[in-house]
DNA sequence: CAGGCCGCTTAAAACGATTCAATAAAGGAC
DNA sequence: GTCCTTTATTGAATCGTTTTAAGCGGCCTG
């Protein structure tokens, strides 16, 4: 080490020097990076420089940098993420925008996200629109004063006007929708191949010996419903099997996420009353599946030995229910870490001021059979 | 108006005008505090105090102000929160900590949370611990370079020390956990009253007129469990009730908040094998009920026709299973709300320089009865 | 020995707001 | 006419970083 400039023993980090910091940090003054020049005998620009190994760093001694380093630990110095972004302009957070938090839906993809945002020290601020159009204005306003780098929107659920997010474009901020899929190129998506469930759904309904099925459709609106139908009447039309429409049920607008359930009850409770016989029911997604299991059970019917029900997004109750549910599966927290690339990679391309592709993922949906359903039982078959 | 300095028309704000500065901000030029200033005429200071309506702003001319405010919205002017926060030493940010999101006891209090921050104007910077001691650790220090101004602990299922804590005590911020209680007068906590729950859920069991009853306490560790087993013990003391310890099973630790549902299930089984009779379950929590449950109905016993199950918490999956489960609620969203209320009095007392009060907030239950549960019947109760 | 280069370090100017102390004009009192 | 108040506004310092261009010895080279 070079001739010790500050009255600093040599000693290896004692012991005593450590505490002395520490009761200093503690009296509430904050350490800032001129401390750690002062400390260090160096000036701020070395200082920032080494702790940020920035590309100068390569011409900076050995020897700066170990001292510049010890003192900065041993001051207990934290760099203020505020001044930082000031001057760079960069502010290592993404905006989170849940259109509904209360979905449980969204629970394993907002893992998912803070995980891969985690991974890449980037830090997800959280907003909950309620599935309200000015609370999904507010909240957007809110984080471009923050400077957000970009922007993940859930919207798994959602009658919110996404066209608001024009302002993100025009600024350049990165935007990547799950679960809705704005057309155009501005705004990245990842969905789940919803054309490719619904026909997994149906394919194993039907391998099971199931051709009386009812169906309960999602809402118009919701964008999952038509690719998921269209998947079902694709898989039908390959093996000729022909939907019955006085089977086919559809869930009305409504919204709140959790009124599947509601609507699965009581669109099958007239399902049952239309006398119609049916052997399977597959329903829009799991919460529509307990809903009609609830109603089936209700009309005295056992749920798989009477009826077998299907779901969709395999949602964490989906495992614990009873009887539990077979469904189609999305895998929610990678499409978490999907979102977080898709922008991570927006927002690299903006720091570089070059273009950056907009990507509309779809993930693929995997079948989990549990016990809500099975093969088709005589005593049903025959009508 | 004073004579027109500028050489804008005074025509109140036209339609060409503003789709002129529309224009302007869609160019990607962040428009800054010193271009309102040169728009209206005036200095950033004046700018500054009247958009923020500071003390001074009393001696501002209302013609000034006008024009001023005009200019702003004309330009789309958008304060940058990052300048401000450096200036200021406000972040108008709140860290919010879960130890573990994917347990569905966060959802409800993280839409509380966020929902009070919101009415406050203030933001949620999510962390997601992983139930582990070095995630919650470097997330706690993100946290504190981004100088959120308070932190709230979502610790449901907490196997992770918490003294990590002290860095924020030592910079007077205010810290307030959720469904954990730090003793002591440096953090708040808001909790569910634990031993009230484990009362009305006996109470509930013991008035349908079950004698036998199994019970399934927490995991050691678990802040949770002595409490609500207490409050079983007093009920059970109260009317003379003898608890059976051969009924009494207790979850192994997990670091996993969805692991009961498993242990639940395991012990249920348990249970069953010492072919000791009980008609009524009381499980640690919902998951844990659940899993309780599905044992039983494996081995063929009807709930609640032989067997009465309650749980605990409800959480959102508990209306929707099938029985729909009896449970004791906790009111989550709303202790999410007061525990903002909490850090928001800490925060403004920590800017008027004056201390804060540290409570212990305790929730009351609620007990929701539901099909889980119902009397004790003739057949089951003679042995 | 002038000039260039190398290796290491730093002075100083941003970044975009807030805020204090200062100033200026206008009126009122003496 | 001077001084004080009140009203209205602003210059300039500041917050804690990052970054650019420059500085400074000393060595090498022609």
């Amino acid at each position: 080490m070079s001739p010790p400039l500050q009255s600093e023993p040599t000693l290896p980090d004692d012991a005593g020097h450590r505490e002395a910091s520490v009761k200093r940090a503690s009296k509430g003054i904050t350490v800032t990076m001129r401390d750690v020049a002062k400390a260090s005998g160096f000036s701020p620009a070395t200082v920032s420089i080494v702790l940020n190994n920035a590309p100068l760093a390569q011409y900076i001694a050995p020897a700066t940098k170990k001292r510049i380093e010890e003192a900065a630990r041993k001051l207990g110095y934290r760099p203020n993420a505020m001044a930082r972004f000031l001057r760079s302009k960069r502010t290592h957070s993404v905006g989170v925008m849940l259109i509904d938090i209360t979905d449980p839906f969204c629970t394993p993809i907002l893992r998912g996200i803070e995980n891969s945002l985690y991974q890449a020290s980037y830090v997800p601020i959280l907003a909950d629109a309620h599935n309200q159009k000015n609370r999904f204005e507010r909240a957007l306003e809110m984080l471009l004063e923050r400077h957000v780098e970009a922007l993940i929107v859930v919207a798994n659920w959602s009658f919110v006007d996404i066209h608001l997010l024009a302002d993100f474009n025009k600024r350049n901020i990165p935007v990547t929708t799950i679960g809705w899929d704005l057309p155009g190129d501005t705004t990245s998506s990842v969905m789940v191949d919803n054309e490719a469930g619904g026909r997994l759904a149906l394919e194993h309904l039907y391998k099971l010996g199931h051709r009386k099925i009812a169906f309960i459709r999602g809402p118009k609106m919701l964008i999952d419903s038509v690719p998921r139908w269209k998947g079902i009447q694709k898989f039908a039309n390959s093996v000729n099997y022909e939907i019955d429409q006085n089977l086919v049920m559809q869930l009305p607008e409504s919204l709140d996420p959790n009124s599947g359930f509601d609507g699965g009850f009581r669109l099958t409770e007239e399902l049952l009353q239309k006398r119609k016989k049916f052997t399977a029911l597959m329903a829009f997604d799991d919460l529509t599946a307990l809903g009609a299991i609830r109603a089936l059970t209700k009309a005295g019917l056992k749920v798989p030995e009477h009826c077998s029900v299907a779901g969709f997004d395999d949602v964490a109750l989906s495992a614990m229910s009873a009887p539990s549910l077979t469904t189609v599966r999305q895998p929610l927290e990678t499409m978490g870490n999907l979102a977080v690339n898709a922008v991570l990679e927006g927002i690299n391309a903006s720091q570089e001021k070059r273009d950056w592709t907009i990507s509309h993922q779809k993930t693929s949906p995997e079948l989990v059979i549990r016990e809500s359903t099975r093969a088709v039982s005589l005593s049903s078959s025959d009508d």
